[in-house]
DNA sequence: CTGTTAGCGCATTCAT
DNA sequence: ATGAATGCGCTAACAG
């Protein structure tokens, strides 16, 4: 093996050219004849040369890094995400440098730091619930900014994603008009997902509004996930053998609903009915269709790329770019 | 806004000491007085001094970053990987920086190529499967390399994961053992999924071996998920009604045709078994709890990411680590 | 325990 | 169209 990786200079020297014209050739910017282009090539080639980034950014002050800060990786919807900014940045020399906070603020404030510390051209960030550091921080850094999921405040450069506040409510109207009036709750940890709050929220105004309440609700403490939901179904239903429709913090916990129901020989819709929030496949592919409410993950994460690579600077103006939500009528309610 | 960002220079200054002073309090080495480090330290959180990782990075020769490579997202058990990497070194200051190479060995040359321009400590990649180039960067380069997932090949340095053939092989002579006879197979996509093909060929080997062979099998062309799995075993027992035990090319797969049992009701296990592969949450959940083979994908990337950053050098000897799996008795064959 | 010296590899001026 | 000089911000290797 040879001793040390080579550098500019090595393919400027081979190439007999100097080191900002190898330099020019790899980043493919400014004037180079065909000639001497063919010849730097043939030594990087030969060579094997790879760039150093780290010396790059150092010399430019700036990298094509784009951070993203998501609080887990076991929700489907994140990876949803990710795969969204993945979709918007495949085709560009951008690269995605992932970090995940446990949903907790301080560990995205040392994550933040952390980004920070490699000049990335933007960042993406699931959620407003930062610590006053991790603003500072993030207002002082001057890169560019997309807070998503939510568009239930204020970001501090962009924001993208629906209001789950919004989608909670609409849900309640929806079931309302169908006619369902003996509301159940079957949610998930709140501490670790703002948003399901704000959905329950949400429904909770609409209910309100039409003079009804939730004729029981039930929270299981952690994760969402099927089992979750289906356990703690059965423990709301037993208790509450009355509720004519019960809405899940999630698609996964609803699944488990439903599963439930399957096993316990509980007539889905006749009996009660069942409405989650996501649009997973897996709903879809129920022998009866979820009924649940469709939202846009993969074109949160597209969108907010693609915005934040748009314009270099940050403007002066906040921007908020709602990605809605549609109601999937399914058969479960 | 203050001009520009502070630097160690900056903090030094007002701290009244050396640059490298303030550099080894930065990185908590080398022997400070704890007097001096409560003056540098404050100078820090003064001016906001967050370091430059890339000047960090170049003037070492290395970073703290780990490379991970990885085929896709939106199959579950690729985040389930990250989550154990993500688990090994949450404690650790290294930081995951995450290329995803769709499936494509020439985009994964690309962002090995990228990656290690950053100088990574380690790289962590799904399978076997690299260009020609890709084996050379990664062998040139000397960084650790854990090949993840799979071991039914030599790795350049260590690999973790499961022999797929193995699992496909004991799957079929636990179905065997179980008095089923006449084997369907339904899959999906073996080009990007070549792990699949490998759990296949050993379940043959184990048919062939007792003098059995599939009965009828098909495969989706694409992704596995829920509705192929639905749709795909639909056809085939539709096409071949006599099968008693049908092998799914993974637990999505497998969720799926148990959903079309129950829409046609078709009792399961009695007229005919479903047997998965990986062990998901939702298989648990089902009313009959997937029979399937788990897979510990979490602890592949844990384990992976520790044993890499274990040692700093790349030994001469290759390591292989089989991390297992668990045939699950589950109640649908 | 602290400081001095000398780059790391590249890109940004400005020349030519 | 190409090149020379300079420094980005930090750390390794030595002093002391």
């Amino acid at each position: 093996m040879n001793q040390l990786m080579p550098t500019l200079a090595d393919v400027a020297q081979h190439a007999g050219v100097s080191e900002i014209t190898v330099s020019r050739v790899v980043r493919n910017k400014g004037p180079i004849s065909d000639a001497t282009r063919d010849r730097v090539m043939k030594a990087i080639e030969l060579l094997g040369y790879v760039p150093n980034r780290a010396a790059g950014s150092l010399a430019s002050s700036g990298s094509m890094l784009l951070g993203v800060l998501l609080p887990s990786l076991s929700n489907i919807v994140f990876p949803d995400v990710l795969r969204g900014i993945h979709a918007a940045i495949a085709t560009t020399p951008y690269q995605a440098l992932i970090g995940v906070t446990d949903y907790d603020p301080f560990t995205e404030e040392k994550l933040v730091s952390s980004l920070l510390s490699w000049k990335p051209a933007a960042i993406v960030i699931a959620g407003f619930d930062h610590t006053h550091t991790t603003c500072k921080m993030l207002a002082a850094s001057r890169v560019r900014v997309a807070e998503v999921m939510d568009i239930d405040a204020q970001p501090i450069d962009i924001a993208v994603g629906l209001s789950h506040r919004q989608a909670g409510f609409d849900s309640a109207r929806h079931l309302i008009a169908k006619g369902y009036r003996r509301f159940g709750y079957v949610g998930h940890d709140w501490d670790t997902d703002r948003r399901a709050r704000l959905r329950y929220e949400g429904l909770r105004a609409a209910l309100n509004e039409a003079g009804l309440s939730f004729v029981g609700q039930m929270r299981f403490e952690g994760a969402s996930s099927t089992s979750a939901g289906k356990e703690t179904f059965e423990k709301l239903y037993n208790a509450f053998p009355d509720v004519d429709v019960v809405v899940f913090s999630n698609d996964d916990m609803a699944v488990g609903g439903y599963f439930h129901c399957m096993s316990a020989g509980i007539r889905i819709k006749e009996k009660v009915g069942l409405f989650g929030f996501n649009g997973l496949d897996i709903g879809m592919a129920l022998p009866l269709p979820l009924s649940t409410v469709r939202s846009n993950r993969f074109l949160i994460g597209k969108i907010a790329a693609e915005k934040l690579l748009e314009v270099g600077e940050r403007p002066t103006e906040k921007t908020i770019i709602d990605t809605g939500y549609d109601i999937v009528e399914g058969a479960t309610a």
